[in-house]
RNA sequence: GCGGGAUUGGUGAAGUGGUUAACACGCCGGAUUGUGGCUCCGGUAUGCGUGGGUUCGAUCCCCACAUCUCGCCCCA
């Protein structure tokens, strides 16, 4: 038998009617928000990533799908969604015309190849927004705010929290400051964190090992290195997300994985028992100077992106009520061959009026499609008999009060419309 | 990449080195020959993840691999 491969998994059944619900809700807030809807491709070339999300990640480093096509280009399957649309924002010139920002959001397959565990495939899906073309702290506001306002929707009670890595000068300072201030305790971090002191120093404040460590509590602040610019940016922030109402916490020790981001990075995080890391269900920042480095004009941009196999095993573990169709509204029953016919053209007129129908399929007794219907929990059900149909007519039951009515084909849609 | 746990039918699961592998749900059929959801009766595994090994004999013991799962790393 062939089976599915490792960290990969089928979306089916009552999973799928979850998924189609979140993505439902995902879609209305976005067009709320007025973003635009982006696909870009699944696969891009490999350098794209290694130019964007950078060497210190081990993203590109250790985890991507990496191969040569026949034309013996490098690929890669994309295992995050910005740089594809950044790349698409600087290969369409969409630069050319920021009379207002670019706004847009896309959902879809990331991969990454990594050790799968719960909340966390190789193959999984991500929806995410970017704004492009302004650098107004109002903008940031607003993506977190539709970050947040996602989950709330969702019903997940989750908290923001934020941060600022300030821009270039600041961040550059509070490395070197960093690297200042470990360099003489390296002996007391631990292995990884050694590691990290050279490759990226910031990293290790959100380290679990050394968490709890006096060198780590006393480590310099980012807030402590921000210019007088920056600083100014991050309270603003603050006092746009107080507006609206937002619930956050500054937290000094969060940092990034992809080292594109500057200004503005944030998490959102849900409080949900013995989910331990997976508790980050989403996260981004802002990343000024990501397009400058993909050859495109220096435009300053913002984005968010979250799990939805993450966020979706929050919901279930939360408890959170999906709103998926539960049930049809009629079953069309027949006996005969010729009753057959009738209900082949019944469900199809019934269906292009809009009702949901259903009908036998495997030739079962009535008996058992009586049960079928069931099953689908119909609110109706259309009983064919060669008689009724010899005088036009057909009885209709509603499956809760068990009242048996007989209609008239020409009267059915009115008629069902009426009780529906 | 490292470490722990798991792998029995469509599903949830018992179980034992030795004739026919519990039980429950589901599904199908019947009691009820075209009006059900209750009840009762009957049916429902190319046989216990894959490949080796130990053994007279393995689903049960050993090894390898795969997958799932939990933790580390990393991240969403």
């Amino acid at each position: 038998m062939i089976t599915k491969q490792k960290g990969t998994y089928d979306v089916v059944g009552m999973d799928a009617k979850k998924r189609k619900y979140v993505c439902d809700v995902i879609d209305a807030i976005c067009e709320k928000y007025n973003y635009t809807y982006i696909e870009t491709p699944i696969f891009e070339s490999s350098e794209l990533f290694h130019r964007s999300v950078g060497e210190s990640s081990d993203i590109v480093t250790k985890e991507t799908y990496d191969f040569v096509d026949r034309g013996e280009r490098n690929i890669t399957l994309r295992p995050e969604g910005t740089a594809g649309v950044v790349r698409s924002f600087i290969e369409n010139k969409m630069y050319g015309n920021l009379s207002e920002p670019v706004k847009v959001y896309y959902n879809g397959p990331m991969f990454r190849y990594e050790r799968p565990q719960s909340g966390r495939n190789r193959q999984f899906t991500q929806f995410g927004i970017e704004v492009i073309g302004t650098d107004d702290v109002m903008s940031d506001a607003e993506v977190i705010s539709l970050a947040y306002n996602t989950y709330k929707l969702l019903g997940i009670d989750v908290k923001v929290q934020l941060n600022s890595l300030g821009d270039n000068e600041s961040r550059d300072n509070y490395r070197k400051a960093l690297m200042e201030y470990f360099k003489p305790n390296i002996d007391s971090l631990c292995e990884d964190c050694k590691v990290r002191l050279e490759k990226n120093p910031l990293r290790i404040l959100d380290c679990k090992v050394d968490a709890n460590s006096d060198i780590l509590k006393n480590a310099p602040k980012t807030i402590d290195y921000l210019n007088e610019d920056s600083l100014n940016r991050f309270n603003k922030l603050q006092e746009y997300l107080d507006l609206m109402e937002i619930d956050y916490e500054v937290n000094t020790n969060l940092v990034r994985g992809l080292d594109y981001y500057n200004h503005t990075v944030f998490e959102i995080v849900a409080d949900i028992p013995d989910f331990g890391s997976q508790s980050v269900l989403g996260g981004g920042g802002r990343y000024n100077g990501l397009i400058e480095q993909l050859d495109g004009p220096s435009t300053p941009a913002i984005g968010f992106a979250m799990g939805l196999d993450r966020t979706i095993l929050a919901m279930e573990s939360l408890d959170v009520k999906f709103k998926v169709r539960e049930n049809i509204d009629i079953f069309i029953m027949y006996g005969n061959l010729d009753e057959k016919e009738t209900a082949c053209y019944l469900i199809q007129d019934l269906r292009m009026n809009g009702f949901v129908c259903e009908t036998d399929y495997m030739g079962k007794s009535f008996k058992n499609q009586f049960k079928s219907a069931d099953r689908f929990n119909s609110k109706f059900l259309v009983i064919l008999n060669s008689d009724d149909i010899k005088n036009y007519k057909v009885k209709v039951k509603d499956n809760e009060t068990k009242e048996e009515e007989l209609v008239s084909i020409n009267d059915l849609v009115d008629y069902l419309d009426m009780k529906l």
